[in-house]
DNA sequence: GAGTGGTCTAGACCACATT
DNA sequence: ATGTGGTCTAGACCACTCC
């Protein structure tokens, strides 16, 4: 059973969704929400709240809100799996796992993952497919008390995210992505069919449990064309930001 | 005089980075820090919403809240204008338009700035560098009632939403920015001083007004190496999708 | 000046985590 | 069992937009 404010927030995305309140219109008062749905203020704002997060409608004070678009935005499961994504898409998605070893952790490892420099991880190196054309590499660092369960996985398992959830329990909660582009290297050129210098999208990030404890750190690299990512935002919420250079 | 659950929140910020609060570690309860405020329990919810919407701290029901990390995110001021995110860090940003020139607006512009086709829209061509060196080329396409302003700006102006803000107190905010990787074309990679081919990270982005108008769309490609982004999320706040292809 | 969203309060109850 | 965050209410006042 859903939270009141969060249906409220789904029933609003579908009049969106539908014309209902179209784009560069705008929406009702809270207050006029408020008796629509039999709710207090304090919840109708939960649930526009969100949908401002998600940059669907712009906020301003003193002014009705307004409906800035009606793109659908991604569960936080289809972002996480691969092969959910892909399944969500109707396409198929493959994986193969290249290679797989333990090692000591390097000092990148140890700041990343909140280990010491020496204790031991596991590398795993796997490319994945979508309708049989190679499309992403894989490089993952897994901290030792992970590395059990995913060497138990099968050398061709597609979805890693939900193997590790049914074999035990654990639940991946991401901390924080950095995209840049980088030109394929000899092994990226080789594995993923493309011609060395192609460009390629890379993907770096942590992935930590619930209570914040980390779990991997992985490199994706996608080939260019195959795969776009996107944010949104607006003033006052900024998940975006920009860097110098790359670590 | 900022609002008080902003105070508490950049209270908690700073917390956060003095090592107050360790990386892994808990925050206090709600009501210890209504009572260490003199707010309620709502005013400090507001705030730590903030901090987990910024991926700096993780938040589940029952437990305590957990440090993420003690990343700074960026203003909304510094991700919006190339000069002021130079200034930042201490850099020198360079500007200069090379081709600017109105057109009439085709299927994909009419689209994005929800103007008819044909109407009016002004193209500019700029090259931006951080000190000295080439690192974005920039290709905006501005709406027609945008258009006057611009044409206004001198060629080698720096900071484009600095100079509109103060000319005719437009501001800017963002909707959506869609990432990827792509090749050098000739032209990039003449105005780039990169060689045909090279890695560019691409941003596309709409940026509308306050109340939901588009102003503008562009086209980013930045040099491979000079920058990259970072995008925080967590579960329950995810404000990165995926998706396939490119438009 | 009327309307609307932003802020804040004080209290209640529930769901989940931890012990 | 206790503690903690998640949800929800009802009301108040303020800042801003729009007519």
């Amino acid at each position: 059973m859903a939270a009141r404010h969060e249906e409220i927030a789904e029933a609003l995305r579908q009049a969106i969704d539908r014309g209902e309140y179209p784009v560069g219109g705008t929406l009702p008062t809270e207050t006029e929400l408020s008796a629509r749905y039999g709710v207090s203020r304090g919840t109708v704002r939960q649930a526009v709240a969100a949908l401002t997060a998600e940059g669907r409608i712009g906020s301003r004070q003193g002014a009705r809100r307004v409906v800035l678009g009606n793109r659908r935005s991604q569960s936080f499961a289809e972002l996480r799996s691969f092969a959910q994504w892909a399944a969500a898409m109707g396409r198929t998605a493959t994986g193969r796992v290249l290679d797989q070893h333990r090692r000591p952790a390097t000092l990148e490892d140890a700041e990343k993952l909140q280990i010491k420099p020496g204790d031991e991880v596991l590398q795993v190196l796997r490319v994945r497919g979508l309708d049989g054309e190679p499309v992403l590499l894989e490089r993952n660092v897994y901290a030792a008390w992970m590395a059990d369960a995913v060497e138990r996985l099968p050398a061709d398992c597609t979805s890693v995210v939900q193997a590790l959830y049914e074999d035990i329990g654990m639940i991946f909660a991401y901390g924080e992505h950095v995209i840049d582009a980088v030109a394929a290297g000899a092994e990226d050129a080789r594995l993923l069919e493309v011609r060395r210098g192609s460009p390629l999208l890379r993907i770096r990030r942590v992935t930590t449990t619930p209570a914040g404890r980390p779990i991997e750190w992985s490199d994706d690299r996608y080939v260019s064309g195959t795969v776009s990512f996107t944010v949104a935002n607006s003033i006052g919420s900024n998940p975006l930001a920009r860097q110098a250079g790359q670590a």
